[in-house]
DNA sequence: GTCTATACGTCGATAGAC
DNA sequence: GTCTATCGACGTATAGAC
């Protein structure tokens, strides 16, 4: 990475919290010290602190960013309101895995680093956990009072299917044998089933 | 912690595995210095060197010493060799949430602290993980032979099964409103619904 | 906006007394 | 078997020059 000179602030800015992920989530964030981060950015270590009040400020940021994105792009997604559970389930599976499949390094920073966090910024990050839990959870509580789903408990199936779709991130990549499609339909298959639907 | 006098070093060997489990998984390798887990144990930092060549050496003993009791255990279990596929899957189900619950901690560190060993010990471990797995999709790919399961995909399906049964680590705690053997039957619900077997 | 220099603490690991 | 003392390196964060 070349020096860089005169004013950049907003490029260092972007590419301060770009490092900083990659890093978090190769090495950790207990593990990965401000000069190495500065280092990646190009600047000395103090110069980072243009931008973060510290590096537990620039852990926070990054998680809470990626949460407000999943809330957010669930709610501007494109298909507004499907109509029966079942459409709304399959909607939710194929958001969740496109969503999280690219963003490998920020999903895996914010489920690795929760006990880094403080208490109060713990506290934010879970509350928007627990939001987006709450979508997949509707869909079934919906579906199992209209018989359109057969669970023996809503709730469990919740944490069940996410850890289901999440755990796709510690495998997949691009490269193998399976397409994106491929993938999507086979999870697709195993959720409608483990959800009671026919298919 | 009270301070020990004369001879403890069996002792103080087993009470240094305890006290580096609880710690590492509560704050991350990376984050728990030597010192602390000295504290933990009650003795001095430089007294902990007698039981391990150095901080690497103890999260790689932890870690292999967790993937050797999943596998023994697996061996050693009451049913050796049950006839069906889905009998056989039941019990892969069954051992798995009850060899894991009680071992949140060792569970945790040995996913969360993979980043943090030296490229030699990765592979061991990773071979043991690679060895758990294959023992699901064994049973997955009998199962999807003779017809008893209708799975797209026994590999994605393995992981897939896999990542389910673990993500209970993440919340469940003895004094919620489900029993153990509640939460089993769940999953083994779950389970079997997704992998296209008849209940 | 970025640099250099630095304060000050803690780290892993070792040496040698007891 | 454990202690005290210590080494050299590195950590976060700040101060002040440019």
């Amino acid at each position: 990475m070349a020096r860089k000179s005169g004013s950049n602030g907003e490029k260092t800015a972007k590419e301060l919290r770009k490092a900083a992920t990659v890093l978090f989530a190769k090495n950790g964030y207990a593990a990965v010290s401000m000069r190495q981060i500065a280092r990646e950015v190009g600047v000395q270590a103090g110069a980072l602190y243009l931008y973060t009040p510290d590096k537990q400020a620039l852990l926070f940021d990054l998680m809470d960013e990626h949460m407000q994105d999943i809330l957010q792009a669930w709610e501007g997604r494109a298909q507004p309101h499907a109509i029966t559970p079942i459409e709304r389930l399959k909607c939710f599976v194929r958001f969740h895995i496109r969503f999280h499949l690219p963003r490998a390094d920020e999903v895996f920073i914010s489920y690795m680093e929760l006990r880094n966090l403080t208490p109060e910024n713990f506290e934010v990050i879970q509350s928007a956990r627990r939001t987006y839990e709450a979508i997949l959870h509707d869909i079934l509580s919906d579906g199992q009072a209209d018989g359109t789903f057969k669970l023996v408990d809503t709730k469990v199936a919740t944490f069940a299917i996410i850890a289901m779709l999440t755990g796709m991130n510690t495998w997949y990549r691009g490269e193998g044998r399976l397409s994106l499609d491929m993938v999507e339909d086979i999870y697709l298959d195993m959720v409608l089933s483990a959800a009671g639907a026919k298919r």
